[in-house]
DNA sequence: TTATGAACAGACTGTTCATCG
DNA sequence: CGATGAACAGTCTGTTCATAA
């Protein structure tokens, strides 16, 4: 366990709940946090974004599908989907992922506690 | 700026507060925050501890003294104290820091409500 | 431009090792 | 053991580059 958690984890986190919403593929996830984060000051990177739904591929939880987008064009586009046994442990990660990020508010508090003037 | 607040300038920032607060020396400062943090499943890493301190050498904020131990060890030991404008640059290190962990605090806060069943 | 991905370099960090009294 | 520090290795991450429709 590290020290705060990781953005990979975080956002992984995210792309769960957006596949569950049926948002499905990456480009459209990146926009839609990148809007969703800006009052914040957080610009999730595109490559972090990639990566994350890579790995929660490599962890047996989301696959990949092509598909033509729903719109007259041609382009190309990696959808994502759980697989057989995608939503129990999205739902393990996801508890766990909580926990981590509970923890991570209980060391982020502190801090402010201590050392405010 | 990074994504949350790394664990080197959450250090920087207890360091600061600990010479201020008079807790002098490295391995001292180690336990009292290994201590401290405890209960939160947090360990800070001895060696960071140590880089945060030279980090504020670095930076101008901190000077090294070296001391007898007070009680009759022959043991040497590291003290730290404020450098001339020490204590005005660290009063703005702690407010960028200070910045840094409510923001992150906001996007944990986030990710949590935005992310809970 | 939308969309995906990989390469690269650098920062960050945890563990281990070294040293000294 | 108390105390300090550095080395090492691995992970994480931001920027850049590549590719394609």
């Amino acid at each position: 366990m590290g020290f705060l958690i990781a953005q990979r984890a975080y956002l992984k986190l995210y792309m769960i709940t957006l596949v569950e919403k049926h948002r499905g593929y990456g480009y459209q996830m990146l926009e839609e946090l990148k809007r969703d984060f800006k009052e914040l000051g957080y610009e999730p990177p595109q490559s972090e974004i990639y990566r994350s739904l890579h790995d929660l591929v490599e962890d047996g939880i989301l696959y990949r599908a092509r598909h033509r987008k729903d719109d007259a064009e041609y382009q190309e586009v990696i959808m994502y989907y759980f697989t057989d046994h995608g939503m129990e442990k999205a739902s393990l990660y996801r508890k766990q992922v909580i926990e981590d990020l509970e923890r991570s508010q209980a060391l982020i508090h502190k801090a402010i506690k201590d050392n405010s003037i």
